[in-house]
DNA sequence: TTCAAAAGAGATAGATCAGTCTATCTCTTC
DNA sequence: GAAGAGATAGACTGATCTATCTCTTTTGAA
């Protein structure tokens, strides 16, 4: 049986690279590399470098919902579980090795929609949407809880492009200034 | 001199390629076979795939830039351009060989801000919000205008990764209705 | 201490990558 | 029809890609 350890620091290490040079342009061997590990040691954890990818996506998505989850377990008013996300979200795009989202990314870089990281990547945005939906829909009606839902989501995958693209946290606080302003316009206020 | 048909078949081909499989994804073995082109045809008119790549994304810039201003040049308030713009795109979106947005793509594959390519494609974001906001700035204040025409963006991108993350058209049609839920909230109306 | 499993190291396969080069072909223009 | 320019086909280079295989060393538990 192989060791997790050396498996999991393969996945962070795997997950630093995609990030930051995206997953085509990045080659197994500098991954093995970066992690300094024997090139049969990821062959033995992983069958593929696609399976790879696969296990960094889910370790992310699980750590992002996480994170999310406790944000709206917080007790308050939907309004303000929703401005944190936008906080939280600032704070991210703020980081020194902030590349973008990966999942985002994984859209691009795999766009037929048959491909596993496609549909990976796909489901961890449509989880944040119904988590967005979910705590709408303690204070509107369902069909304008998913539409808020949707166009929040909208307006953070936007906003985390521009980021990337030279705007920085200005780019997510135009965003969360925009998501509040849809709130109140539905009767949403703290 | 290189015959400008051959040259102009290559970007129309290369664009087809890079939009259904990524930058990086597709070679230039490929590029030139849909063509039915000589290799050296392509390097004759291209230092470089990436030279070729840099003129993929100008003429689509142009031709996209071209597009919106026909729509901003039409006579009426600034709510039916703008509407007329999310229109637009969901027609786009809607077509059977919408792949996203090759620039938003090209962001993410060239993560680097340093990169030609990813210059390019933040200037197409750029003149793009410049030019909502132009058209904003008839009915608004400037710095409304600024503001109201970044999240209108956000929508946008937003909505485009949406729709190529399954959603559709239903996603461009609920940025639109956010949109014009944001532009009434600032007072304006048709 | 022993021993089996795991990791390391590196050669290797076979495909593909971007890019160069040459020899041949085709077309236009004089 | 000759000359010249551009296109074509394809061999070729050297690097890189994913993945496999083998052999040696290390590790950890009985």
């Amino acid at each position: 049986m192989p060791r997790p350890d050396k498996r999991q620091h393969l996945v962070d290490t795997a997950y630093a690279c995609f990030k930051r040079e995206g997953f085509h342009a990045i080659g197994i061997d500098r991954i093995i590399s970066e992690a300094d590990v024997a090139r049969m040691t990821l062959y033995r954890n992983f069958p593929s470098k696609d399976d790879l990818i696969l296990e960094v996506l889910d370790q992310r998505a699980e750590r992002f919902d996480a994170q999310l989850d406790r944000l709206a377990e917080a007790p308050g008013p939907a309004r303000i579980k929703l401005a944190a996300i936008f906080d939280w979200y600032e704070i991210w795009v703020k980081r020194k090795n902030f590349h973008g989202c990966i999942f985002a990314h994984a859209i691009a870089e795999y766009g037929d929609a048959e491909n596993p990281v496609h549909q990976r990547a796909v489901a961890q945005k449509m989880h944040h949407q119904q988590m967005m939906a979910a705590i709408l829909r303690t204070e509107v009606a369902e069909n304008r809880a998913d539409f808020l839902a949707s166009a929040l989501l909208m307006l953070i995958e936007g906003a985390v492009l521009m980021a990337h693209a030279g705007q920085g946290a200005a780019a997510m606080i135009t965003a969360r200034a925009a998501a509040m302003a849809l709130l109140a316009a539905e009767g949403i206020t703290p």
